[in-house]
DNA sequence: CAGGGATCTTGGACCGAGTACAAGCTTTGG
DNA sequence: CCAAAGCTTGTACTCGGTCCAAGATCCCTG
């Protein structure tokens, strides 16, 4: 992929990591509610109404993934055998997750510690992983299993849930995967049996 | 209480209650986002300004805990004895909680499959009570536990969630209650002996 | 390479949520 | 009964978000 773009779609992608370079860039000098969509435009040599033709409210300028970000998803969770027991896929696809795009965690962790409203919006309109993850384990989910099935893929987003709260940016990276693997061995080891 | 209240806090509280009653009325009619501030205001003979003295913002009015609620949680937080281990505390106030305000989570969850930007911050400025749950699990928490106190916190709170997905609102209310029961215990099966 | 159709951008008008504030009214307590 | 404290209200404003019509840009086919 990435080859045959024309001019148009060329033109769209840099126009969309304009705006997102523009909107990270002044939201982390000022923090979020200081920046205005229209600052944001302007910075990036867009109308305010093209700002809103790439980004469907102000939240998804931070949380919305890259083009490419969506692709690597789909590696991920395609690159797990059928019979694979589902906590076991769910641990490896969450911290593989993590790990790719734990700096960009870390951003919205910061983010959201500091306005709450922020926050809300996120896991609403933000974590496009976690709603296809979300679909994946549905589609995976035979009939009959959809209790333990669902309680798993929560429990393991809690895990990780748990592990970035408790998790300090100032601390190594690393100690953040170990958190993590710590929190969904411990949250998983009376579910990771379960046959799904 | 309740008893010695002056005139003004009483009237504080109807209008409260004459707001929130009005509200869902018209959002039940007509679903959230056709219902203006404006209108719920003047259906409850208030001004604009007055319905933003009384509701942080719109979703408060269908999400913030009527004032005698709050009370409830508290006895229900205080009911634990000290020396209870947290897992059976945990279980125990959420299934206590999930009892006395099922019907509202039904309603919280028609809302929010109906308008999921109702969801977003329904989750952010909505839960007053996880809030305060989790405050009084890191109050209890003794240091060097905080990793496994939060995370038997997230995943009770992950396997009510699973319970209310996975409820229809057509079944019997005490379906819910025993899909809450089977969540929790299947969720806490490797953390409940945990010494915490 | 010309030109018509498809697509994208833009400005302007508009709506509703939320904030700020000054002015007026009601409760309270002395 | 009166003054201070607390609420309510209208007004005016900012900002996010939508709608639409007009213009610019790209793409494709003849």
């Amino acid at each position: 992929m990435g080859k045959a773009m024309g001019l148009r779609e060329r033109k769209k992608l840099e126009a969309w990591r304009s705006i997102r370079e523009c909107a990270l860039r002044l939201i982390s000098e000022r923090g979020f509610d200081a920046v205005s969509v229209e600052e944001i435009a302007e910075e990036a040599n867009v109308s305010r109404t093209t700002f809103f033709n790439y980004f469907s409210c102000k939240e998804a300028v931070v949380f919305d993934p890259d083009p490419l970000e969506t692709q690597f998803w789909q590696d991920l969770l395609a690159s797990r055998p059928d019979d694979e027991p589902l906590w076991d896929a769910l641990t490896g696809i969450l911290l593989g997750y993590v790990t790719q795009f734990g700096d960009r965690l870390a951003i919205h962790k910061r983010l959201k510690t500091e306005s709450p409203a922020v926050a809300a919006s996120a896991r609403g309109a933000g974590d496009h992983f976690q709603a296809e993850l979300r679909a994946w384990v549905t589609a995976r989910t035979p009939a009959g299993s959809e209790l333990d099935a669902q309680l798993m893929l929560n429990t393991a987003t809690a895990a990780i849930g748990t592990a970035l709260t408790l998790w300090k940016p100032t601390e190594p990276f690393e100690d953040f995967l170990d958190l993590a693997r710590t929190c969904l061995h411990k949250a998983g080891s009376g579910l990771a049996a379960l046959p799904v």
